[in-house]
DNA sequence: GTGAAAGCGCTAACAG
DNA sequence: CTGTTAGCGCTTTCAC
């Protein structure tokens, strides 16, 4: 099998092929100026040594170093996972390796990141779910350094990104809900700092305006994506005199957070109150009751980032694509329709 | 090709600093021989400089790389991602990066990856729920390659390794199905390759024997880990024409299947059957009745397994250590007392 | 203490 | 088509 003792070398490689080193470099490179039968009997060779190349060397030397970077803010929830698995898979069918960076949601250390990773680690970046892209996309694409934001939905920047219709998902859960009868829908935000926060509260917003609903500030409750904001938002809103029939919470752990909160106020999902999360993380169909939510796709997200990312790799001048996945209502049973009403 | 900036480099620093770009590399590598007044200065250059160092270079030239590498069979259950998040947090502490591979469960790409990633690319690897180590532990050993196995359990190999008690884990579970009255005890089993999946299985049958009780080999189903092999199981289970009034899943994924195939044999959980699942996966207290499982100590496992590789890559020659965590039995709702059962 | 010089394994011109 | 020659940025002797 495959020793790690000699380092074998292209140029152990080449004088056992009986050629240059620097023809064994060409072999590797794919370089068209190799003689065929040359080239073959050099991967023979490289074969029978087991050669592996050194990505070190490869990338000091100024080549590529075949692995890209991926920076995302934590491993917590199944979210990350998803895309993460994603991208795995495309990075599978690629040669390309991957290197994991996490930023533990400080995004202070996000620029940090990105320069040391483009100034000599990895040939290209994704980054999931990025805090302030602005710090660095500018100078990132003023460089020419390849890279691709996942769930961004940034506000204006013309860079590479993959992301989910955000705004038509909410628009569409809500009003949703609404069809059910619903008119007095709480809403618990994501951190609005994140594009993708902003956007679906604005579709909740839009679909209300739509129905000619009253926007009531107090059915908004301010959260940062964690399951404990959706638990306070609920209590907080369970404790209104005029309390909502429906919660409409901007990710899947703020809705599981929702469901702990109604229950311990001792009323039961859907019969006194509907539950809506958003994402559809691989929990949401194992929890009891199932949650309805809006499915984003997120592997797919992953998939297409890391094509992308090859895409640019590949032809670097290729102009920035901005991808926007469909999101989908998932109905489940945490939703039903408004006691008493006609709908 | 990829310049963020005008790379620094030792000699920029080294002309700043009015010194030879050897003391610089001194000043990097902590080396005694510097006059501190001189080593001052070169570090304030260093920051004002801005300056980061190459690991590519680092390495190629023979130092380390400060990446180590992680290799896992895949992506797709939070079983893995709760190691991740294990080993994530100790490396934040650390200045160590990760580079991140998945076998996507093939285990002959196992050595071929350690292999190349120990040849150049990393100071040491984490191989969590390793298929074949027998395939490289030798080598590695031999080489003084730094590495630690992730929940192994081998058996013979004296490498450092780092585990849970699933023996012990799968007899009290057992032995609390029995507690309840349950003598009819399906099992089933993951893969039969990997250590863990043997001591659980032991650890059933052992709390059988302690109670006398007979081991039917119709009651043990071998699966691979998979939920569809709970659902699988389960079927053919309940099929019997004596079947079990418990069912026992080596782990939380294959659970899952259980509950389904239970549910879709019209029968309830735990009313007419009991079920109980292994690794307390995140999953597993949100499905509806929530899961009793055996819980492992799957983050902390990271953190000690990284902590043990760091101790190594210090001292190079410390002696393998094998650590064993506790399981824990997690009571939940999915198991019950045998109706009729005095016990 | 500190400088100088020799690589690490590879890519990228530049000659033939 | 293929060999040769510079480096890439850094660690490590070996001198002084």
């Amino acid at each position: 099998m495959n020793k790690i003792s000699k380092k074998i070398t292209i140029v152990d490689v080449a004088s056992e092929a009986q050629v240059s080193f620097g023809t064994v470099s060409r072999v590797i490179n794919n370089d068209i100026h190799v003689k065929p039968e040359t080239r073959e009997r050099v991967l023979q060779t490289m074969e029978r040594l087991n050669y592996v190349v050194n990505r070190q060397a490869q990338k000091l030397a100024g080549g590529r170093s075949n692995v890209i970077g991926l920076l995302v803010p934590d491993l917590g929830t199944g979210y990350i996972g998803e895309i993460i698995r994603g991208i795995d898979s495309e990075l599978t069918l690629s040669d390309y390796d991957l290197m994991l960076y996490t930023t533990h949601r400080t995004a202070s250390k996000e620029a940090g990141y990105v320069f040391s990773l483009a100034q000599d680690m990895v040939d290209g970046i994704l980054l999931v779910l990025p805090r302030n892209p602005v710090d660095y996309t500018g100078t990132l694409a003023k460089k020419k350094f390849p890279f691709v934001l996942i769930d961004h939905q940034g506000t204006g920047e013309n860079c590479p990104a993959v992301g989910a219709s955000n705004w038509q998902g909410a628009f569409n859960a809500t009003d949703y809900l609404i069809q059910l009868g619903h008119k007095r829908i709480g809403f618990i935000t994501g951190s609005l700092d994140l594009g993708a926060a902003i956007d679906r509260l604005e579709g909740y917003k839009t679909a209300l305006r739509t129905h000619h609903i009253h926007i009531d500030p107090v059915l908004i409750f301010e959260g940062t994506f964690e399951q404990p904001d959706g638990y306070t938002g609920t209590a907080q809103f369970l404790d209104l005199k005029s309390p909502p029939t429906a919660i409409f919470a901007s990710n899947d752990c703020m809705a599981m957070g929702v469901i702990d909160a109604v229950r311990d106020h001792g009323m039961k999902i859907p019969d006194d109150i509907s539950v809506i999360g958003f994402d559809d993380i691989p929990q949401a169909s194992l929890v009891r009751p199932a949650l309805t939510t809006v499915q984003q796709p997120l592997e797919q997200m992953g998939r297409m980032a890391a094509q992308m990312l090859f895409e640019i790799l590949k032809n670097p001048d290729s102009k920035p694509d901005r991808i926007q996945l469909p999101t989908q209502l998932m109905i489940r049973d945490s939703t039903a329709k408004l006691k008493g009403s006609s709908g």
